[in-house]
DNA sequence: TATGAATGAGCCTTCATTCAT
DNA sequence: TATGAATGAAGGCTCATTCAT
């Protein structure tokens, strides 16, 4: 029994070796031009072994993907521990996801270019893109959650259905995480260079506006 | 000097037929399945002419953001000829490009593939990637010019630096968009699945939010 | 001695396992898309087993072949145990043929490979090549032996060297065969399309022609 | 119109540089181990311009069998052309098929491995594989033709059904042929290695066979 | 300016065989 | 004797780009 279990674990790792090695050919190249033989040379491994862990090509940067996923995922979970209002929790998630991206910026890459992949029904269906598309969910489970305590504890507002709401967080967040990923990541976006303000700033006024509204005086 | 303007002209409407073609190539395949001998025989123009016009394939692509980036910004600028407020502006800039998005799937796609394209630095250099750079500042500059309309008529809060503003709406809007493409363009992302409502109402509770925010009471 | 002896007869019962498991697998994608992986497993044999038993693959398709040919040869031998002319072994020995083919496509698909595989000197001159010839040698000895029998009943006649006749018989039945085996089994060969007759028919007019001749009147 | 034929006629003279340099190439090493790098290699040619003229490596091989098999009906006609008599016409044409494959081995191969390549739809249903097709049905024609008269000038039996007939003389055939040709061709069958004669008395013998039965007083 | 045949580097993938355990 | 993970050479095919005409 125990002898399995090592040999599961053994193959766990080298499957973790190996992305780890795509990874950081990737990080030099970029997904389009890495290839097969820089992988296997980057893992210390011959070619046919990545076949041996991997169906394809595409199997491995799904599984970045899905590592990426897993991990985001499990930072967003953590912050529902903290007893906070929902509102701060929310601000705490949206800070939690820039401080991923900037930490691990090939798996925000690593995202786009998921779209991309999954685009072929065959690896639509895969594991690897389940578990992608579960935890997605359940990161967005979590939001909700959040939104919800906001809900009953008064610091947001219960005129939203909180599913909505999550998405629309979810997906702006996106939007102005890639934004500054680029900014951050490469020297081209030249709008961003008339702007100086600091991401955090940008995050952080981001996720005040989502609180407050930008609209001046809305009671009255 | 006006046979020569004629010649230009000639040339530019070439590249116009030529970036038709690679459009609908795209449309069927996808960015990267679409090849020169694809676009050459879609455009009824020899592969080698290809090459009199662009200077690769990237060249072509970049073309086709440009076209994209062009058209937005021209969409959003004959917003400000309306006579409403800022926030008004705001809002109607924001159904605008959803609008755009939707209409122009393609355009849409070739923004993110720009950003993959622009990693090569000769290419970033590129007369195109500055036209390109210029649009998306001169859109930014639209959206500028409405906050500070809302902040001098008193629709929008004049606590945030409307540049900074604008920067976050973009990003947020692009984000909630890229989103809802994904939604109507696919059949995957398991997490939109979760939710009915529709793009329009997302996209509508969303520029509300910007505008509202989603906090209770925070006044008191 | 005795114990040395089991051994012998256990590799040997092995063998035969994986010729049988060889078989099954060629049976389902046909000989140049079977695999060591595929076949290990069918045999339920570790892949580096099947190298412990035979030297590589092609010996394992030469012991199919050589399999093949033992099979045929003893359904032949026993043919001469009948009762009967000369004329009728001959002709019972064709049906047998036949028979032998339609029940084993295998191994007559088998035949038609080893032609292939022995063009590599090392391979042929391995004791299973050895083996195949002495089959046919067999085989043909059958045939001749036959004719000899019909040339002395006065069955056949004895113009002809026996040997020589027995070459003829043997490379026009296979050829015959061949023929009809395809159409059975593929659905191409067109030319097979225009002739309704059966199998059964061709033959045994085949060796109705053998014996009488198709000229007419050739005594006048 | 002119230049177009050209054209025509400059890619149809490439295409046989092709398959004569695929000749070559199988020449030295077979069917199995020749590949696209050698072909291109041996016609001066690049690999991928193997591609412009071939979409396949196996479309390649299929040209080889559409060409011997054109050659050899183009030779089995002519012989319609003798005034001789049906029996005549079919041992000339014994004759012809036996030159044919001794001259040109490696059309004979190549029909071995048509047989084998046409079991992909795909290939089968090439317009290549319809030539072959219809080739081959040509030839069956000029056979029963050749039958057909010899039962009016009363060299032939008419027992028997003409199409018929034709294809048992042309599967007989092709597998004495076989047999032949392995026996001029390797080293190996050491079957045929018992009996000195001739290939040309086997043969002839074989066609008289076909003639006359090899059954004695086949009248009593 | 226009053509399209030709190029050839480069990629993914397969699989027979080996060898440490 | 038995295993099966690892190897790595080999192969078919694609396609952006060039260049003679």
């Amino acid at each position: 029994m125990i002898k399995k279990t090592r040999k599961e674990r053994e193959r766990a790792a080298r499957k973790q070796l190996i992305i780890d090695a795509a990874i950081e050919v990737i990080k030099k190249n970029g997904f389009e031009s890495a290839t097969m033989d820089e992988i296997a040379k980057q893992a210390e491994v011959s070619k046919g072994a990545l076949y041996l862990y991997f169906k394809n090509k595409a199997s491995i940067y799904l599984a970045i993907s899905e590592r990426g996923s897993r991990l985001l995922t499990q930072s967003l979970s953590k912050i529902l521990l903290f007893e906070l209002s929902g509102l701060e929790l929310i601000r705490k998630m949206g800070q939690a996801y820039l401080k991923f991206v900037q930490q691990n910026p090939i798996y925000f890459t690593a995202f786009i270019y998921y779209e991309n992949l999954i685009s072929d029904d065959e690896l639509f269906e895969s594991e690897l893109a389940a578990a992608c598309e579960e935890s997605a969910r359940e990161a967005m489970t979590y939001i909700v959650r959040a939104l919800q305590i906001g809900m009953q504890d008064g610091s947001i507002k219960d005129t939203y259905d909180p599913k909505e709401l999550g998405l629309i967080i979810w997906g702006a967040s996106k939007g102005i995480i890639h934004m500054a990923f680029y900014k951050e990541n490469r020297n081209h976006m030249k709008i961003l260079d008339d702007v100086d303000f600091s991401l955090d700033s940008i995050i952080n006024n981001f996720i005040e506006i989502l609180g407050t509204g930008m609209a001046n005086d809305q009671k009255s």
